[in-house]
DNA sequence: GAGGCCGCATGACATCTGTCATGCGGGCCC
DNA sequence: GGGCCCGCATGACAGATGTCATGCGGCCTC
């Protein structure tokens, strides 16, 4: 028996997940949760099999709860499942030791099946959106290129930039120019914007 | 008995939707459909007395569907369902004709009973949305402001602004300067991400 | 240690952007 | 018509930004 932690704050959704998967011989779900601190309370309360959990979530999402989990409960599998994702949660997902990535296209008997493969020490993650991930392909930008991005994608000025990352305003400029270029956008907010799109920040 | 058309792309939500709203003596589920383009088309062929909407879809939007059934199948009443909403969608809805507008945190029982009353001719806000959407209040820009911020709103340089909106540059420059100054913002860019924020745009 | 590469910084310059003062024309009231 | 206000448009100017060439210092390899 698979002993299942389903956390999403969407009640309507949780609970037909619940449902769903009750109808399944080898599968039991033995904690919910609506938040993310929730889920992480819940699943150290129970210490489950495996951890379904929503992207978007009040509190840490998805992701950082599967990071956390790996520390805390590391005998408990982290799964993803999403509303409309893109290439960039699922590589921070993979990154923070996810072994399931699946939206919510998906139906039921699927998600049951993915449970299971994911519960045996397998993978699984949805083939569109791993396409676009590969499609993306890694990121051409070096770490301080990414860093100056990230800071930048809110529409900061360069000065505060500056002082954010303890650089000199001129270096913030020649980095930043130099990811726009890579990127082939005209300015940092298209090249920011870019970035986030294809998941590189 | 209200006739319901279902329509959102997770197959996951819209099989569960359809089997708890089954459950209701005075509710039928007579069409479903996974995009925006099959929902029209669902509804043109079924003529429902309602249309619960996903806001996300591939194809036209929720609000988008809505808008065009106000004109093709006018005795059908929109509402929209949706994960994670902001005010600004919730202005673009209503202002689209949408009767109801509904997170997906509420229970499927609630949800129906939501559905009789926008069938009766009520309509139904999501009170936590309704309070953001009073919050940010009024939009304090003009027509034009409004335009040229949301032309500016994917980092596009003002040359290209004032191309697209067949104007001088320094007149682009002017309204985004008083667009960002109305708005508190040190930039346009900042200033289109806080007027998407409050569904100004 | 010489040479070369790399990360960071600087300065010069052209261009872009934000701010302000001003100009033009239509609608309105008297 | 004359005077006025208001929305829209334009141009000048300063400061911010993007681009390029260059310099400095640490690190590696030979």
């Amino acid at each position: 028996m698979i002993r299942i932690l389903l956390a999403d704050d969407e009640h309507l959704i949780r609970g037909a997940l619940a449902a769903l998967l009750a109808l399944e011989d080898d599968i039991a779900v033995v904690a919910e949760a609506g938040s993310g601190d929730e889920a992480l309370a819940m699943a150290r309360a129970h210490r489950p099999d495996v951890a379904v959990l929503d992207l978007r979530m009040p509190g840490p999402d998805g992701v950082a709860v599967a990071a956390e989990l790996r520390e805390t409960v590391p005998e408990c599998t982290a799964m993803i499942v999403t509303s409309h994702a893109g290439a960039g949660a699922l590589r921070q997902a993979l990154a923070a030791g996810v072994r399931g990535f699946v939206p919510k296209t998906v139906s039921a008997r699927q998600l049951a099946e993915i449970i299971r493969t994911v519960r045996e020490g397998g993978r699984y993650v949805d083939s569109e959106l791993a396409a676009d991930a590969i499609a993306a392909g890694a990121s051409p930008l070096n770490a301080r290129e990414t860093e100056l991005l990230s800071l930048a994608a809110d529409g900061a000025p360069v000065a505060e930039i500056a002082t954010r990352a303890a650089l000199s305003p001129g270096t913030v400029r020649n980095y930043l120019s130099a990811a726009a270029t890579k990127l082939g956008a005209e300015n940092r907010h298209v090249a920011a914007r870019v970035a986030r799109e294809r998941g590189w920040l």
